[in-house]
RNA sequence: GCUGGUGUGGCGAAAUCGGCAGACGCAAGGGACUUAAAAUCCCUCGGUAGCAAUACCGUACCGGUUCAAGUCCGGUCACCAGCACCA
């Protein structure tokens, strides 16, 4: 009996969206799920095969859960503002918006041609109005706290692009979606504060299910730092106030360092004699992007500042102070103490200036030959008061001195910046702010959101870094909501990340139009119980959208501190040859083409068993056979199918085993052993040549989650009643996952010799006994001394003789 | 450089606790069915030696702990990812 793969999936993918089976319910008395998978930028290139990965995988969780009695949410919608829409609506002279829907569309149906069970009812886009009024609203919100500001500053701007990056969008000081160079620019930008949210965002890590690489990364990325500041006086008489982690080594401080950028330079402009040579280099320090000043750090260069000295607070001692590039301004206080005897950085700027290195951590080299870095176990020398303590017992010391004398204080610091949030370019949302002259910056009220974009003639990008709206006069020119004079609209727009910030929380109440979701929804929903997505947004989206939704927490929007509870991430599926899939490369699989050959339940089976979820796999079109066989070797169960209402005697253990196995390998994101434990289970079955209704019931639910038509059609065409959707997952029994007996191995000196089977209950004399008694232990044991013997219930026995 | 991870057949991979290494699948070889092919079904399938029973070797490399190590400990190498002058 051939199975039509083609029309059989159409079929159930109609029938399903006609009864809306996927719907979350209304009901909150039930118990509720929330799966999610990050929703795609719906690219004109249209559905790469690693996006199935991940929404394959969660779907497995979701289809489970229902059928596990839970009310599940697991939604779908389009992350839609964003570059390549409006690069492409610039070329073909289309509007984005237009570009946007036909794009939209291709998804969806590809999307829907995979089965999977998202609630349509509940799409929602970001380029939508009704969505991007909340989106703005949240703007708005952050504004009046005071998290959203607008600063001169010098910024990331991306040369192809044309617009301007966020820290966590330059990689290796390239743009991360373009590759092109990145250089400084000074632009007056609104920045959002995460700043403010650094340590929560660290700490509250701790109490959430993300898997480990996740947490590490955004726990490096947020850097946070322990130490001190200490405030060195000059002979200026102004106060120099350092960062430093080891405030323990200040008695090894032999010079100063402070950025190009420093305010003090300006300050001292008249006391410094070679203020020529420092302004050259301030010049020359600036020119840089962040690639070369990479590039370039092999060498350390800098000036020394003549005519200004500073003083060392713990003993009064004079240093010299210099301007280099590798002391940054952002970070601390812009400014440091330079230790060389225990720093790789200081300990090359000294040799390179000829600055005195005294060592101050004993235990390592000479520090003249080498830094002495590793000296957390040290012992203090040379450093009066601190001589003798160890280096923990000395940074407390210190830091109380400091305090006590007011010369410094306890200090955390954090490598995160806060985030640029504008964007010069046309196909984002409008940020709700007008600029008036006399009031400054003003929100526009919140009974004129959604403020839209309006229509442009060029949506091109300028060069002089100002958006494309900018030109729109009319629109631009606009009335200040609060004193009623002339102003000007913001022309900047909001980044890709602001709309993927809260698309969760959207989707739980989408079609509310007075709040962005409803209070009881968000009690019910709130967290994300699941939620899996890449690697790559583990510093942007999700540190982005963990903040949003503690800033919503904070004023009462949202019930809970963490947006998600559970974050785990799909590896990366390879092109045939082991590399990336791209164009260029030649090496793209079209998840249509799989899908019409072979179909999706042979699709969904191949991608989930392709290996371990979490780890790259390279695409293989051979292997997709194997999932396509099993397919149809479970279609012809149905040739071979007896009464009986009860797991048959041979079958029943195995049954009860590869419920339990499949239940737990879901759980833990293990399809690929879930799914080879129900090839073996099939094996088994064809084996015995048989299989009862009670016995195929319980398989064709257990392959549901995994291959939803096939086992929608076996059910309807035996005539089970109802759907597989609406069914029970079946359940075990761990006392009959055990069999009666079992086979043991019997070792000499770890080595296998032979196997016997035993009853499981057997206590262990007899088994010894049974061992001894074995024909080829009984050999090898022979005229030997017995010094030990092992049992391992159910494993094995294992005789030490010498 | 720092942080995290990975290393197992021809290939994708399994192996919650240390307890039969290679489940499951692909590819390959042999056979059955067929006029033939495809499909399907059956058998073999880590290496070496052997007709065979069997023996020895084998989870990147070196060493250790243990009755027993892919798994634990120490060291080395390779690869991948993230961060990278963060004081």
């Amino acid at each position: 009996m051939e199975y039509n793969f083609k029309e059989i999936e159409k079929k159930w993918q109609r029938i399903w969206e006609e009864e809306g089976v996927f719907h979350a319910k209304q009901d909150f008395s039930l118990p509720k799920y929330y799966c999610l998978v990050e929703f795609p930028y719906p690219s004109g290139q249209g559905l790469h095969v690693g996006h199935p990965r991940s929404y394959t995988a969660l779907d497995i969780v979701a289809r489970k859960k229902r059928l596990q009695g839970y009310n599940v949410l697991y939604p779908m919608g389009w992350d839609a503002f964003g570059l390549p829409t409006e690069n492409f609506a610039i070329k073909n002279h289309i509007h984005p918006a237009e570009v946007t829907e036909k794009n939209v569309a291709h998804f969806k149906e590809q999307l829907q041609s995979l089965g999977f069970s998202f609630d349509w009812s509940r799409e929602v886009n970001t380029t939508d109005p009704s969505y991007y009024k909340w989106t703005q609203w949240i703007f708005l919100q952050l504004f009046k706290k005071g998290l959203a500001y607008k600063k001169e500053m010098a910024v990331n701007w991306c040369t192809s692009c044309k617009c301007v990056l966020a820290n966590e969008e330059v990689v290796n000081g390239v743009c991360e979606r373009c590759g092109s160079e990145v250089v400084h620019k000074v632009k007056s930008q609104w920045m959002l504060k995460i700043t403010e949210y650094a340590q929560r965002l660290v700490d509250d890590l701790d109490d959430l299910d993300f898997i480990d690489r996740v947490k590490v990364q955004q726990k490096n990325w947020i850097g946070r730092s322990t130490g001190a500041e200490v405030d060195f006086g000059t002979t200026e008489g102004d106060v120099l106030t350092v960062y430093t982690t080891r405030p323990d080594t200040l008695f090894g401080a032999t010079y100063m360092v402070i950025s190009p950028e420093h305010p003090y330079i300006e300050k001292w402009e008249n006391s410094i004699s070679n203020i020529d040579e420092v302004r050259a280099y301030q010049q020359e320090a600036a020119k840089k992007s962040d690639f070369e000043r990479t590039e370039l750090n092999k060498e350390k260069t800098g000036v020394k500042l003549n005519g200004v000295m500073g003083i060392n607070p713990v003993n009064n001692e004079e240093i010299p102070i210099f301007i280099s590039d590798y002391v940054l301004t952002s970070y601390g206080t812009g400014a440091i103490m330079a230790v060389p005897a225990h720093d790789t950085r200081d300990w090359e700027f000294a040799k390179k200036f000829e600055l005195p290195i005294i060592e101050v951590v004993a235990g390592g080299e000479d520090v003249q030959k080498e830094a002495f870095t590793d000296c957390a176990t040290g012992v203090l020398v040379n450093s009066s008061f601190l001589t003798g303590k160890t280096v923990e017992e000395a940074k407390t010391a210190i830091i109380d001195w400091l305090e006590e004398n007011k010369l410094g204080r306890k200090k955390v610091n954090f490598k995160l910046r806060d985030w640029v949030f504008s964007r010069q370019r046309y196909w984002g949302e409008p940020i709700p702010i007008v600029h008036c002259d006399k009031c400054g910056y003003v929100p526009l009220p919140e009974s004129e959101l959604p403020l839209t974009l309006p229509q442009v003639d060029s949506y091109e990008p300028t060069d002089n870094g100002e958006s494309p709206l900018a030109k729109m006069t009319d629109w631009v020119n606009t009335t200040c909501p609060h004193c009623g004079g002339p102003a000007k609209r913001e022309t900047d727009t909001m980044p890709q990340w602001a709309g993927s910030s809260w698309y969760f929380l959207r989707y739980m109440d989408p079609h509310n139009d007075k709040e962005l979701a409803s209070k009881e929804a968000l009690e019910y929903w709130c967290p994300v119980d699941w939620y899996n997505g890449g690697m790559e947004h583990t510093t942007l989206h999700l540190l982005y959208s963990r903040f949003w939704h503690k800033f919503l927490y904070d004023i009462g929007v949202v019930p809970t501190k963490e947006p998600y509870q559970k974050r785990t991430s799909h590896g990366m599926i390879l092109g045939e040859n082991g590399e990336k899939m791209s164009k260029s490369r030649g090496n793209v699989v079209n998840p249509d083409d799989i899908v019409n050959e072979y179909g999706a339940d042979t699709m969904r089976l191949y991608e989930m068993f392709i290996g371990d979820f979490e780890k790259a796999a390279p695409w293989n079109s051979a292997s997709i056979k194997g999932c396509k066989r099993f397919v149809e070797r479970v279609w012809n169960l149905q040739e071979i199918v007896c009464d009986g209402d009860e797991y048959s005697k041979d079958l029943e253990s195995d049954f009860h085993k590869t419920i339990k196995k499949v239940t737990e390998d879901i759980d833990n994101l293990k399809s690929n052993t879930a799914i080879a434990a129900l090839m073996s289970l099939l094996n088994k079955i064809y084996d015995k040549k048989s299989i009862n209704n009670a016995e195929l019931k319980t398989f064709v639910i257990l392959l549901n989650p995994f291959a939803p038509h096939v086992t929608e059609e076996i059910w309807n065409r035996m005539n089970y009643g109802k759907m597989v959707t609406s069914q029970k997952w079946p359940e075990y029994d761990e006392e009959k996952t055990f069999d009666n007996t079992v086979e043991i191995v019997l070792q000499i000196m770890g080595k296998v010799k032979s196997r016997v089977t035993i009853p499981v209950d057997m206590p262990k004399d007899e088994v010894i006994a049974l061992a001894k008694a074995d024909e080829k232990i009984a050999q090898a044991i022979s005229g030997k001394e017995i010094k030990k013997e092992i049992y391992v219930p159910g494993k094995l026995v294992n005789i030490v003789a010498m």
